[in-house]
RNA sequence: GCGCGAGUGGCUCAGUGGUGGAGUAUCGCCUUGCCAAGGCGAGGGUCGCGGGUUCGAAUCCCGUCUCGCGCUCCA
């Protein structure tokens, strides 16, 4: 079987889990909208991270931050700055160049000291300093640039009636901040000792140049983020904790050790906050990429914010008595790319007999979008089959369909990925039971229909 | 922003100057009654948009928009 985005788009398109955004516009570059399915499942695996991270962690709590925070808080953290990037073309090639790099890679080969920084030059000043010496276009040898054109991967808004630039805000690039600002009042309201973590599922968003691979690099994602709190020198025990913690989490949930691997970034690669970080990779079908990044922020932020607030972000040991600033290790995953990703591995197409195909999503059953098929053998059992899903519904999400035959109604579910089907029969009208069928064994099982939510109690959980 | 490619029912595509089609999907009826069955029928498209050439344009020409892929970015 051969495993293609093409296949997976066009599934997802067709069955209901995403749609292009602004579709009856044209349509809206990288913007995706989730379905009817695809909001199920997305919410189930927000939901799976929030129970396993948050709710059955004895150690963390949750929190739902604001997306427009001040714009002091991307002073302290960094992005006003690192996020912007001074770019430009070569005329004569069509390549785009950072300026910053191209000055710097010059005086590094001339060996010429600045008098200031390149990081403290203004746009004007790396002009003049790319036309004063004549540097040329490290592709064609040219020197025929455009002039330097800032790029802010933060998205700018106007807060206020004015667009006045006193009122100008961001939309967050991270969820990470709004738990950090927030750290001394969760600490207090939540009373939890370190260590202790905060986590937050929520949008973020980036202007990044190139996103692509259909949900997997979006400018509008959505991050489940935890920021774990602990005493330095113990950041590195945390760190392999929650390594392994993620690694669990996604293989219960059904990746596949094959689909998986973990690359640690070297020196040369970690950001400057960081002192180490790690990232679970996926194989999706265009190649590895990125699911969850964990990185081991040490105290960069907590005091970078207090250096700029002025606000005491220092917690006190009662038992060991003492003070300090806590280390901070941060598990970071993207629910959009981790959703394809379940997409993705879910995937599956299989012969039946000899030569019957059926699509298959093979989703953990907590995850799967549908959880329970319910399919009268005929339209005339339309109102008993009717009955069972209209009790059963209150307890899953459930679909029923009588239309069509039977074999297409049970191809259909496959296709959407629900564990069970339910079949009601002309034998339920005096045996009071029903067809339970699996969805990866095809076995089938009479059920008593008093019995149907015991029987379903236990599938669902992971 | 640059380069390349593509826009015709929900989807896949045919139609290359003369009254817009097929398969599939959807919906209805009949038949069947446990894995995409059969029959009959229905709905759905100003052919991305604007202009030009022509008696006549989905088709030729010009422009434009949108999408996809590649590159620079991904603190």
């Amino acid at each position: 079987m051969e495993k293609t985005m093409d296949k997976i788009v066009a599934l997802a398109k067709a069955r209901g889990f995403v749609y292009p955004g602004s579709e009856i516009y044209g349509g809206l570059a990288n913007s995706w909208d989730y379905g009817n399915l695809g909001v199920e499942l997305k919410n189930n695996i927000k939901r799976a991270w929030w129970q396993k991270f948050i709710q059955e962690h004895p150690y963390n709590v949750g929190i739902d931050s604001a997306i427009i925070m001040n714009s002091q808080t991307w002073v302290a953290s960094g992005h006003l700055k690192g996020f912007s990037d001074p770019l430009m073309d070569c005329k004569e090639c069509h390549e785009r160049f950072r300026a910053d790099e191209i000055i710097e890679d010059y005086i590094k080969k001339h060996d010429i000291k600045l008098e200031s920084s390149v990081d403290a030059m203004t746009h004007d000043d790396m002009k003049k300093y790319i036309d004063d010496n004549k540097i040329a276009c490290p592709t064609c040898g040219k020197h025929n640039f455009t002039d330097i054109r800032n790029f802010n991967l933060m998205f700018k808004t106007f807060q206020g009636v004015t667009e006045d630039s006193k009122n100008v805000v961001y939309l967050r690039p991270e969820t990470a901040q709004g738990i950090f600002v927030n750290f001394k009042n969760v600490q207090r309201t939540s009373r939890k000792k370190i260590p202790f973590g905060i986590g937050q599922i929520g949008k973020s968003f980036r202007n990044e140049i190139t996103p692509g691979n259909f949900i997997f690099r979006t400018r509008e994602f959505e991050q489940m983020e935890l920021e774990f709190f602990c005493e330095p020198d113990t950041d590195l025990e945390w760190f392999a904790y929650w390594k392994q913690f993620c690694i669990d989490w996604l293989k219960n949930l059904g990746l596949k050790d094959e689909e998986l691997r973990v690359r640690d970034h070297d020196a040369a690669e970690l950001s400057f906050y960081s002192k180490a970080t790690t990232d679970i990779e996926f194989l999706f079908p265009f190649g590895w990429g990125e699911l969850w990044g964990i990185a081991d922020r040490t105290d960069y932020d907590l005091t970078q914010h207090q250096n700029l607030s002025k606000e005491d972000m220092s917690y006190y040991d009662d038992e060991k008595k003492i003070r300090y600033i806590p280390y901070v290790v941060e598990p970071s995953l993207g629910a959009d790319r981790v959703t394809l990703a379940f997409l993705c591995s879910a995937y599956d197409e299989e012969e039946i007999a000899d030569g019957d195909m059926r699509t298959v999503l093979r989703f953990h059953p907590a995850i799967a979008p549908v959880k329970i098929g319910i399919l009268p053998l005929s339209k005339k059992l339309a109102e008993p089959a009717e009955k069972i899903y209209l009790e059963l519904c209150k307890y899953y999400n459930c679909e029923y369909d009588d239309r069509g035959n039977i074999g297409r109604r049970y191809r259909r579910q496959d296709e959407i990925g629900t564990p069970y089907c339910i079949t009601y029969d002309f034998d339920s009208e005096t045996d009071g039971c029903v067809t339970v069928r699996d969805r990866d064994t095809m076995k089938q099982e009479r059920v008593k229909i008093a019995d149907l939510k015991a029987y379903f109690e236990n599938k669902f959980i992971f």
